[in-house]
RNA sequence: GGGCGCAUAGCUCAGUUGGUUAGAGCGUCUCUCUUACACAGAGAAGGUCAGGGGUUCGAGUCCCUUUGCGCCCA
């Protein structure tokens, strides 16, 4: 006979990595059904989720912990739902993120540049620093608890994951959809390579806004002209007005003099140009702006680039060439004053286009690179939502990703980096021409020279991200993977990814599988902290989820997360709430203790059939309840309100009233004991499976002691078809209720107002809680109810048994007593000397008075148009609660007499 | 400029087909170390659900509008 010892307090410290391996070395967290197995049953359905992989920057924040969390949870129900289960973990290179790390390390460190190193050593060295952090990454995954299948794991610059980038840039090349040219791209004069358009982030900041003259040709006139940046006075190619605007039209036309330099330019009408703005006169500059860009090309205006990769001033600039962009913005406006040229300058709040990255300010320039052509994927890839093939939740984003992709433009492909995928395309130095293959050629496809050389460039990082779904199941083999488990099921991930990632991906997975990737992509909120404010080193504000994983436990910061978020809203976090749901994990532990211990001194029986208590009816027809809407809620995605149901459910009924019952009733012993401990078991039994997606940890040791127990004990028969684990074991069942429930739930409901009131009233009049009370009760109808509940109202209320009647009705209303009316059952507390009878007096009257407050209203409501308009279960409902209370006022009338 | 979200108890937030005196956790106040748990138990106080208008028998929930805060796209 094994006695447990369980200690008082949950030990998370020891249990957690105890469980993780257990369930690792079970094999638990492999898919129930695998295609590369024997015994393999095609007909099973999978339920797949591809981890949004994290990047190997070492980086780790609490949106770490929350999608790890999130999907986890989801895995976890399908498993028990005894779906085939699949949780493709992995990491990213992220190739400008990872190079920058890197690069600041060997500053730092040992004093020298990418470029003094070689882009050999250099990606040697960032090899190096992938495998230390992929190694710190994935092990706080696995302390996350996260159960994916790790024989599974992929890496975005991996052999197979490399071949399937290979694969997809051939394809797309071959179709045309992939091109090279000069275009004005976002460059990052920092990293010296091209971002696309989503990796520059708009904000508003103060800078100045520089009003000059735009002199004409042979003349003393001029127009007035302002601008934010002045050094791209230099790349200037025309001046616009707009074409209505009386002050310039007698300008269009005529050539203007790009100042210092001469140049000659003419001054071109537009509709784009702002009246209001400035001087109302613009400056292009179509080398260097998006907006002035497209102007030049509509006007057919040539493009000067004054600007080189790393933002100094080119030939374009005469005398100013070779100075950096600012030191030129200076020289330049310094000039232009003392040539008289310049009007005025004023402070000015505009929006800077900054790398996302690196934080510099990014210049658009005129970049020969490598783009998609995004068009004709975007339009398959808006279908697949527009027709359900793919669900977003919550279904807000489906606005936001439409309005992206409707107006999408190509996508920028190549990055001047030296850690990504290398661009498969070799130049001829001979014809010129490009050789594009799925295997390195020695050779030039056209003219067979062996002269040619590998673009240096890579891949951007999304362009590997977008695969994920199906090249980490072995795409473009067809392997057993990709067969059974593509698509896959649900993507989930946060709404600040929608389009770096999910459009791609789902634009790459229609290209390239012909099938949408997932049917539901699940947007999570961002975590910020607990004033709503987004974490940053900057702000110093940061949480770090190991930190408190390591004072509150796993479990709690996971319940933390789940409970805490509403799909695709941001959450507040604050230690205070892990503190709560630490306390929870050690709640569900001290619960099962006594569980457990329950099930220990059960005696061998029983003699008769069973025969349940109303508490024992109770709890269990509220389990049901909970499986039920636990159900609901799931399908509905609604996994927060699910797990605070499930947390209410196990504190508030189970913990606070039906153990407490349970208490007294294992005192009774025989088959009493054997039932209520039977009880306990199933009860808890359940709450555990509900709660293990939750918070699995402290479910699956307490499921452990809980299963053990019980093969020990006569109890033996409820666990013979248990599970080796509860990470495994059968999620419950929905069951449709019986008929019996609605009653159990009525009566307890009365026996916990009766109970509460009791305690209300001890509390008021400061009785002290051991003293145990007498009691006169006339329980009219429910005279029987109560008899039978009597020991159970005694014991949760504190009175003494002896002294505790229970009559229909009292023929004379007892003295020196506190009368309570709890629906149609009124109290009597004796409470010798510290009755005041006028304080009585004045407490039952306002009783009475509120009660009529409700009665009139009530009234007022059933005589109106609610009546015969609102539907007849919903007025009865009320008939009913009016009924009650009209009792209830009437024994308030008769004790105050 | 276009789109979206949020505004509910002192704080942080739930509240999804509209059902009629609004819930939780934390915090506050009172009492209790009662044999699962003081990481606890019992009790209490605390809200004109941002303002205005509308639809409806009925609105925190739907529609319009105003204000404030935040986000995304241009």
């Amino acid at each position: 006979m094994t006695e447990y010892q369980l200690p008082k307090a949950y030990d998370f410290k020891s249990t957690e990595p105890r469980i993780y391996e257990m369930w690792e070395k079970g094999g638990y967290f492999q898919p129930s059904n695998d295609p590369n197995k024997p015994d393999f049953d095609p007909t099973k359905k999978p339920f797949v989720i591809s981890i949004p992989p994290p990047n190997v920057t070492g980086e780790l924040h609490l949106g770490h912990p929350l999608f790890v969390s999130m999907e986890d949870l989801m895995i976890r129900y399908q498993r028990m739902k005894s779906y085939s289960a699949l949780w493709v973990p992995g990491t990213d290179h992220a190739g400008i993120a990872t190079q920058l790390q890197v690069e600041k390390d060997l500053l730092r460190t040992e004093e020298v540049t990418r470029e003094e190193l070689g882009r050999e050593k250099f990606v040697e060295r960032v090899w190096s620093w992938k495998v230390k952090y992929h190694h710190l990454i994935t092990t706080q995954i696995r302390r996350m608890g996260a159960s994916c299948d790790w024989g599974r794991e992929r890496f975005t610059l991996d052999d197979g994951l490399s071949r399937a980038v290979r694969e997809a840039f051939v394809r797309l090349y071959e179709k045309g959809l992939i091109y090279r040219g000069p275009r004005l791209i976002n460059w990052s004069p920092g990293l010296k390579t091209a971002v696309s358009d989503l990796e520059v982030e708009y904000n508003e900041e103060e800078a100045r806004l520089y009003y000059f003259k735009y002199m004409l040709k042979d003349s003393d006139e001029y127009i007035p002209v302002a601008t934010i940046r002045p050094e791209t006075i230099l790349g200037d190619m025309a001046v616009a007005v707009h074409p209505e605007d009386a002050r310039y039209q007698k300008f269009i036309g005529r050539t203007a003099l790009v100042p210092m330099l001469g140049r000659e330019i003419p001054v071109i009408a537009d509709d784009y140009v702002s009246r209001e703005f400035g001087t109302g006169a613009l400056k292009i500059t179509p080398g260097h702006d998006p907006n002035d860009y497209e102007i030049a090309q509509r006007h057919n205006l040539p493009i000067l680039s004054m600007l080189d990769a790393a933002a100094k001033v080119t030939k374009v600039g005469g005398p100013y060439a070779g100075l950096d962009r600012y030191a030129c913005r200076e020289k330049l406006w310094a000039d232009m004053k003392s040539a008289g040229l310049v009007i005025k300058e004023e402070p000015y709040l505009t929006t800077l286009p900054r790398s996302q990255r690196g934080g510099e300010i990014v210049e658009p320039m005129v970049s020969t690179q490598w783009f998609v052509k995004i068009q004709p994927l975007a339009q398959a890839a808006l279908e697949a939502v527009q027709d359900g093939r793919i669900k977003i939740v919550p279904e807000r984003f489906e606005k936001v990703y439409f309005n992206w992709l409707e107006n999408i433009k190509d996508w920028c492909i190549s990055r001047q980096l030296w850690w990504g995928h290398r661009i498969p395309v070799w130049y001829c130095d001979d014809c010129g021409k490009q050789t594009c293959t799925r295997t390195d050629p020695t050779q030039c496809a056209h003219c067979a020279s062996k002269n040619i050389r590998q673009d240096p460039d890579v891949l951007d990082t999304w362009f590997s991200s977008g695969l994920w779904p199906f090249s980490t199941l072995g795409w473009p083999e067809e392997t057993p993977d990709l067969k059974y488990f593509y698509p896959t099921s649900v993507m989930e991930t946060g709404y600040d990814i929608l389009f770096f990632w999910v459009a791609r991906m789902i634009m790459m997975g229609l290209e390239f599988t012909g099938q949408a990737p997932f049917h539901t992509v699940y947007l999570h909120g961002l975590v910020r902290d607990e004033h709503g404010r987004k974490m940053s080193k900057s702000y110093g504000n940061v949480i770090d989820p190991l930190t408190v994983m390591d004072e509150y436990g796993t479990d709690a910061l996971r319940f933390t997360l789940l409970v805490g978020s509403t799909p695709g809203q941001d959450m507040n976090i604050s230690l205070k709430k892990v503190e709560g749901n630490r306390n929870f994990a050690n709640k569900i532990w001290n619960a099962g203790r006594f569980v457990v211990s329950a099930i220990n001194s059960v005696q061998p029986g029983p003699s008769a059939g069973h025969e349940w208590t109303l508490a024992d009816s109770w709890i269990w027809a509220r389990l049901q309840q909970l499986v039920r809407d636990v159900e609901r809620l799931f399908q509905a995605y609604q996994y927060g309100e699910a797990g605070r149901q499930i947390y209410e459910f196990f504190w508030s009924d189970f913990a606070d009233w039906y153990v407490e019952v349970a208490k007294l009733q294992m005192t009774a012993g025989g088959d009493r004991a054997f039932y209520t401990a039977q009880t306990l078991a199933r009860v808890l039994d359940m709450s555990l499976r509900l709660l293990h997606p939750f918070i699995p940890f402290v479910t699956e040791e307490l499921w452990g002691h809980l299963h053990k127990a019980l093969l020990g004990s006569p109890l033996a028969d409820l666990a013979k078809d248990w599970t080796e684990a509860l990470i495994v074991a059968p999620w419950p069942a929905v069951r449709d209720p019986e008929g019996w429930e609605e009653s159990k739930l009525a009566d307890f409901f009365l026996l916990q107002e009766i109970v509460r009131s009791i305690r209300n009233l001890r509390a008021e009049k400061k009785v002290s809680p051991a003293k145990r009370i007498p009691a006169l009760v006339a329980g009219g109808a429910k005279t029987e109810l109560l008899k039978e509940q009597a020991g159970v109202i005694a014991a949760l209320a504190g009175i003494d048994p002896p002294q505790f009647a229970i009559q229909p009705s009292l023929a004379t209303k007892p003295e020196d007593a506190i009368a309570l009316v709890v629906g149609p059952v009124e109290v009597h507390i004796p409470l010798s000397g510290m009755v005041d009878m006028d304080e009585e007096r004045v407490r039952l009257e306002k009783e009475r008075a509120s009660i009529q407050v409700q009665i009139d209203r009530l009234e007022k409501l059933l005589g109106s148009d609610f009546a015969n308009k609102a539907p007849v279960a919903v007025v009865q409902k009320e008939r009913e609660r009016l009924a009650a209370l009209k009792e209830t006022s009437g024994k308030l009338k008769a004790q105050l007499g």
